[in-house]
Parts: structure tokens; C-alpha cells; sequence
DNA sequence: TAAAAGATCCCCT
DNA sequence: GGGGATCTTTTAT
């Protein structure tokens, strides 16, 4: 990155899933470990909203899978889905309140070499980090990275300027079947790097 | 103890 | 657009 950047304070994390989760888009995901650096810029994000959103894995209240997410905020959620994917989410909300917003998509920025590596069916860079299973595996997440601090860990969120869409594109998330019409999946609409093949629903009056 | 579902991805048609 | 891969977690019996 060329620009300064700076990582975001704990108190990010504080508000609002919601809100939250619209001013990620375009915030850069920094992971420093192994003598490799990677960055990649989120472009499309899920919120989940504890215990009154039917579809959150916090909805039934806490066990060992979901432990995290009842954790202080800023902190990574990381999960196995479907027998293959390592999916990472970031937490929101004081501890006791489990929310968290699951990165979706991201702009490969830095580290292409070891993303190409780690992703060798994506044909081109476009794919490598387009999905929640492809940005766990590209970043190198595992079970081993649930609970780690992302303001002061080896994997850190950080603002290098480029500020949030104005108007973010909004739509409801994917993949689920409960709470599948709430709208709180949000992206760039600018953006050639979103998963999303559906269409927004709306745009925010913001 | 068993069964089903799951915040997905990839390949095939 | 549809189904298989693959296995953990949750829920039901």
C-alpha cells in the first residue's frame, strides 16, 4: 500500500452491526506471519446479529463452536463450513452481545504469489479471494485463528484511506434458509471482486 | 446414537 | 442451473 494506513481502534467495533458492517467495505486486511505479507481489501460483507437474528450461529446462545463471537469485539470468528471452508468473521458488540460480520469477498492487493499458491483453481485473480470459503483459504485461515485479535494480532484490519461506499449496495445474505429476507448483506457496487451475482434491493438513503 | 443441516466451492450440462 | 464433495455441529430419538 502506498498510502499510510493506520489500524482501526477497538471502539470500531462497538457500534451497531449494521453499521459496522457498511464502513468495512473498502477497509484492508493485513495478516503479517510465516515471513509472508498478504493485504486484501473487503468489498463484500454479512452482518449477524446475536441473539435476535435467527440465522447467526450465536441465536441459540453460546457453545464451543461459537465461543468467540460472545467474546470482546475485534476479534476473529472463525468457523469450518461445509466439511471444507475456513470462514472468517470479524465480532461486534461488547462482549456478551454476539454479533459479528462474515467478510464475503475481497481485492487482492498484496501477496499474489501465495494466493495463486494456496488457490490454484482460481483461473484468474479476480477468484481468488471472491467468497467467504475462497478469502479464508487464500488469507490462510484455520481453526487455529478463531479467538486471534485483529487490532493488534498477526491478521489486523487497517484503514488506508480509501473511504466506505457512500451509498454501499444492499441485499439479503446468501446461503441460508432462516431470516433469508432480512437485507444485511452489503458491497461495493463499484467493485469487480464481489461474490454477489445477485442484485441489490435497494440502495441506502444515506 | 443417529440423522440432518450447513454463513461453500467446483465441475458438469 | 444442478448436484457432489466432505465433515462438524446441532438436534432429534
Amino acid at each position: 500500500m502506498s498510502r499510510a494506513s493506520r489500524r482501526l481502534p477497538r471502539s470500531f467495533y462497538e457500534k451497531d452491526v449494521l453499521e459496522v458492517a457498511t464502513k468495512l467495505l473498502n477497509k484492508v486486511v493485513v495478516s503479517e506471519r510465516d515471513g509472508l505479507r498478504l493485504a486484501a481489501r473487503i468489498v463484500e460483507v454479512e452482518a449477524y446479529r446475536g441473539a435476535e437474528d435467527e440465522a447467526a450461529h450465536s441465536f441459540r446462545g453460546p457453545t464451543k463452536r461459537n465461543a468467540t463471537m460472545f467474546g470482546p469485539p475485534g476479534h476473529w470468528y472463525v468457523y469450518f463450513s461445509y466439511g471444507m471452508h475456513w470462514c472468517a468473521n470479524l465480532v461486534v458488540a461488547p462482549a456478551g452481545t454476539p454479533h459479528a460480520v462474515l467478510v464475503r469477498a475481497a481485492e487482492p492487493l498484496e501477496g499474489f504469489e501465495v494466493m495463486r499458491e494456496r488457490r490454484p483453481k482460481a483461473r484468474t485473480d479476480r477468484d481468488l479471494l471472491r467468497g467467504p470459503g475462497r478469502f479464508g483459504s487464500a488469507l490462510g485461515f484455520t481453526g487455529a485463528d478463531d479467538g486471534l485479535d485483529a487490532v493488534n494480532g498477526p491478521i489486523r484490519v487497517v484503514d488506508d484511506g480509501v473511504a466506505p461506499p457512500e451509498r454501499p449496495a444492499i441485499g439479503p445474505r446468501v446461503g441460508i434458509t432462516k431470516a433469508a429476507e432480512e437485507p444485511w448483506r452489503f458491497w461495493v457496487p463499484e467493485s469487480r471482486f464481489v461474490s454477489a451475482t445477485r442484485r441489490a434491493t435497494n440502495i441506502r438513503p444515506d
